[in-house]
DNA sequence: CTCCCGATAT
DNA sequence: ATATCAGGAG
């Protein structure tokens, strides 16, 4: 970890321990699934979209489709129907087929747990390859979603806007341990509180150890 | 950088 | 009417 001052030190951890009090410290999707794969295309489709989206449309999809060979040898046109509310249906119907078909090529039905591997497969970038990494495979990891790349900047911990560079920033300054955790709580955070629109830093529990917040 | 895109909140 | 949502690819 990047050597800080004692002080910021102690601010980053405080903030760390204020999240965990009220969001808990444990690792825990809000994707709903039964194994990897589903997890890994229940992530796919929450681009752009809310995970309640995201678990409604999954719900009636994994009681359709219940294997890999049914996703890979789904028809394009129907599972663009089957997830149409999710958004960019097109794109998202189209991975989530490439995405079963290579995994049972190239890696015998198995999702990898290798980052390199996971971001080559159609549909899948750091972000998702990073959620699969920490809630399948216990592996540390930060996730940068919206969430993560908006209020880790407002509180001083990241520099940066692009999603990245935050990643390694992040990676930086906390411990290995709350990377997980980090990325669920902060989400949580920003959907009660400090929302994108109007944050509601009058009743936010971090306001005095945020920079960002004036009162 | 642009495009993909429906559902929901404001 | 506009902004935003567990982003990714060209």
């Amino acid at each position: 970890m990047k050597k800080l001052s004692k002080k910021e030190r102690e601010r980053i951890d405080e903030i760390i321990r204020r999240l965990i009090e009220r969001y808990g410290g444990e690792s825990r999707t809000y994707l709903e699934h039964n194994n990897a794969w589903q997890l890994l295309f229940a992530t796919i489709l929450s681009a752009q979209c809310t995970d309640a989206r995201v678990n409604i449309v999954t719900k009636d999809l994994f009681r359709k489709y219940k294997t890999l060979e049914d996703f890979a040898g789904a028809d394009l046109k129907e599972m663009e129907k089957d997830i149409y509310s999710t958004g960019f249906y097109h794109n998202k119907a189209k991975n989530i087929i490439a995405c079963a078909r290579m995994l049972l090529s190239e890696y015998g039905g198995e999702v990898p747990k290798e980052l390199e591997k996971l971001i080559v497969l159609p549909g899948v970038g750091r972000k998702t390859a990073n959620v699969v990494r920490g809630n399948i495979f216990d592996i540390p990891s930060i996730v940068v979603d919206t969430h993560v790349k908006r209020i880790s900047k407002k509180l001083g911990i990241t520099t940066t806007e692009d999603p990245v560079k935050a990643e390694f920033e992040l990676m930086e300054v906390l411990p290995e341990s709350v990377w997980i955790i980090w990325n669920l709580d902060v989400i949580a955070l920003g959907r009660e509180i400090c929302v994108a629109g109007t944050p509601k830093c009058d009743r936010c529990f971090l306001a005095d150890v945020c920079p960002s917040c004036k009162g």
